[in-house]
DNA sequence: AACCCGGGGCC
DNA sequence: GGCCCAGGGTT
């Protein structure tokens, strides 16, 4: 980092910034104590979604799971369900984890220390500083997004914001910030500035209490900062998705399965897919039509790992889902279970399967992608 | 350090 | 529809 930082520079913008926080803070629930648990809960939550979004969801939160106990307590269907609409779904289930562990071990009080903090599930370097700064305004950094965009248009620190050494610098100067005894104000502070004023795009300068000393905003460079190199773009997987059409009971429904507990998309429902296999010469185009030979190899080899025998597969649609990581190219099949052949016995779907109609797809939660191709199959 | 994990809002 | 938004976990 550059390091230039004044003292004086350094000075000015601890001090205004605390007395503008105090002035101008927003009431929010979580603000109106100082309870370990509301902070912390708060902090999770707010790690994913804006604050007026939160809002509501903690509040509900808190009406149903009020202390460490009763979370701790909770089954973990409850907590998902509360849980509903904010995403992120593992972090719930870190948190609860978390929160029994601070229960059995620490009697349900929320530990003080970095080192303790810091161990529990969920809870990483961000979140321990909020914590600690928050609930027991101990002078820990607290260094999220918010923060780094605040220091480097204030210090024009040019780092690139992605990289690890970065936000350990930050931390560091960060740190150094803190006014005596007021950790968890200025800290908050540092956040609500960014959130509020100093925001990514045409930040509020000219309202901004510290813009006086601003290096960034001097240079002319409060757009441009901070640096951050651009995620690389997701990398392209081919796949194919069949849609199983059911036959006499099962007539106008169609079958879908639900995807493990852990990983990608945990326990979200889908259509059975399977990866193209890594084709040699003649795989680039994708093409309106696709390959019927190639999907059934790739489906019914992927569906006998489950039991199922697929019959003659023919074209759907084409679709596609990004992540941030991986986007899913997908060539869509329609078909049929083989016929259980000799014995004439129906064939046994496994647990993790189920035939639905357009009706009854509604109860169960899918990724955007194979909604769009089961309300295409369906014809809305 | 590199990769994995997901979803929403804005323009 | 393209662009932007983040923090923690694992290896």
């Amino acid at each position: 980092m550059s390091s230039s930082e004044s003292s004086e520079q350094k000075q000015y913008f601890s001090t205004e910034l605390l007395s503008w926080y105090r002035r101008h803070k927003r009431d929010l629930p979580w603000r109106r104590s100082r309870n370990p648990y509301h902070i912390w809960v708060s902090e999770i939550m707010l790690q994913q979604t804006r604050v007026d979004t939160v809002i509501p969801y903690f509040n509900r939160f808190m009406d149903k799971f009020p202390t460490v106990a009763a979370l701790a307590e909770a089954p973990e269907d409850e907590v998902l369900k509360a849980w509903e609409g904010l995403g992120y779904y593992s972090r719930a289930r870190n948190l609860q984890s978390a929160v029994r562990e601070v229960q059995e071990r620490y009697g349900g009080v929320v530990p003080d220390t970095k080192e303790e903090v810091a161990s529990l599930k969920g809870v990483g370097p961000y979140t321990t500083g909020a914590i600690l700064s928050i609930a027991y305004n101990k002078p820990e950094p607290a260094v999220d997004g918010n923060v780094m965009r605040v220091l480097s248009r204030y210090f024009l620190i040019e780092d690139d914001i992605m990289k690890g050494s970065t936000r350990v610098s930050m931390e560091k100067l960060a740190q150094e910030l803190i006014p005596e005894g007021a950790a968890g104000d200025f800290n908050q502070g540092l956040m609500e500035l960014g959130a509020l004023v100093c925001t990514p795009k045409s930040p509020s300068c000219l309202t901004c209490p510290v813009m006086a000393h601003c290096a960034g905003r001097a240079a002319g460079m409060e757009e441009s900062l901070p640096v951050k190199t651009k995620a690389k773009p997701p990398r392209p997987e081919r796949r194919y998705a069949v849609v199983i059409e059911g036959a006499a009971e099962h007539a106008g429904r169609v079958l879908i399965r639900q995807r493990p507990a852990e990983g990608l998309l945990a326990r979200l429902w889908e259509l059975p897919h399977a990866a193209v296999p890594t084709a040699p010469a003649a795989a680039e185009a994708r093409g309106e039509g696709g390959d019927p030979a190639a999907a059934h190899a790739a489906l019914a080899a992927h569906l006998a790992g489950d039991g199922l025998g697929l019959g003659p597969v023919g074209w759907l649609m084409q679709a596609e889902h990004t992540f941030s990581h991986i986007r899913w190219e997908m060539d869509v099949y329609t078909g049929r279970l083989e016929e259980a052949s000799a014995l004439l016995l129906p064939v046994p779907l496994p647990p993790h399967y189920r035939w639905v109609n357009r009706e009854e797809m509604e109860q169960y939660a899918f990724p955007n992608v194979f909604l769009r191709i089961l309300n295409a199959y369906f014809g809305r």
